[in-house]
DNA sequence: CACTTATGTTAGTGATGCTAACTTATGTAA
DNA sequence: TTACATAAGTTAGCATCACTAACATAAGTG
């Protein structure tokens, strides 16, 4: 085996080697787990760096703080909400009620599986939020769901601005996502059928 | 002036004294103003007790730890939503459309006014949600809106179960209210008239 | 091989949440 | 009044954290 094939295997394992060979991805992975644990409020970086197996000073060569792992993180988050959203449209079809309500359906499963990337991805985190890097994958998330509350309208004769149908209707999975994972239907309401729910106001909010 | 006079003014301003007199009310204050400025994740207890002029132990005579302040602060938070919530269905009139629409703008804007204290009503916080303080006091607050939507049903003749149709209006306006105050609107629709879109959404959600 | 640059390290700063041990004031009963 | 228990402060210290400065090592390039 060549020294250059070593010097690969070692970098991908991050083994006994002063240079880590990919830190910075190293370093996200870690963090990305470590999020999702505890949440994006309660891990610390210096943990991050003990997963990754080098000091608390070296993620500094790589991040300007703490705050832009978890901007690379949320960023991503988008890219997977934006993937899951059009793999739904395309089982249930595109500009069809079924495929919208899949959509919403979609939105609160990933809350749901991906809580602490979520509330990174939505949550107040202003510095976050100014990320271009962030503010770019966002938009398109969301242009994606205008879009097929437009092709909905247009086939059903539907006369509203597509903008404020969709706004309308990510405001409700929204609020339906946010407390789910807050838990805070389980004081109030423990029995509610999230899936029913949707449905519903689905309907009514789609309704011409 | 007598000496207890003195005394109790001293308390009163909670100056120059070995014993301050009412710290624990004074932690509380100085706690929901940094809270304010700052929200509850970006808080220090050190701070706090700077504001009170004792040293950073003195808090631990009077709570379990930086939690126990939340939570009092959470509870007292439900109450004033309670309080504002009630006021605005007496100003539109119990049991009707418009005042259940006004309880809604009414979330929302307390949601806007007090944003850290929404958080941390709502947010997660599972040692504060497992509080029995604040479960109380949270409860209290759902099941005046349900009552106004079963009267409203009552009035209207309408089957639905209230307790469902509570459900998904709160869930609604939560959504509003998370989306604006996290500004997740601004990127995507900037334009978006809140009120108008309340007032559309709750007819919807609440027609027969 | 020399030199530059990228990417690690150690050591240190000031802040934090919380605890332990000590001090001072207060209330109560002899 | 006095003695004593208790409530409510204090100082000092621990472990942890984000981040910086100065230094060390590896890698790439002429």
């Amino acid at each position: 085996m060549s020294e250059i094939a070593d010097t690969q295997k070692d970098a991908a394992q991050g083994k006994d080697r002063y240079h880590h060979g990919d830190l910075r991805e190293a370093l996200i992975q870690a963090t990305t787990t470590l999020v999702e644990e505890r949440g994006a409020e309660n891990f610390s970086l210096a943990d991050a760096c003990r997963c990754a197996g080098v000091s608390t000073a070296a993620p500094y060569r790589h991040f300007r703080d703490k705050e832009e792992i978890l901007e690379e993180i949320a960023a991503r988050g988008f890219d997977t909400l934006t993937e899951r959203s059009m793999e739904a449209v395309r089982a249930h079809g595109s500009g069809t009620l079924s495929g919208i309500t899949a959509m919403g359906r979609t939105y609160v499963a990933f809350a749901v599986e991906e809580q602490a990337l979520f509330r990174l991805m939505f949550g107040q985190r202003p510095s976050l939020k100014a990320a271009e890097l962030v503010e770019s994958h966002g938009h398109e998330c969301f242009d994606n769901v205008i879009g097929e509350v437009a092709r909905y309208c247009e086939n059903n004769g539907i006369e509203g601005d597509a903008r404020e149908i969709a706004v309308q209707l990510w405001t409700f999975v929204h609020g339906a996502a946010s407390l789910i994972i807050d838990q805070d239907y389980e004081k109030v309401a423990p029995d509610v059928d999230i899936e029913k729910m949707i449905l519903k106001a689905t309907e009514r909010l789609l309704a011409p």
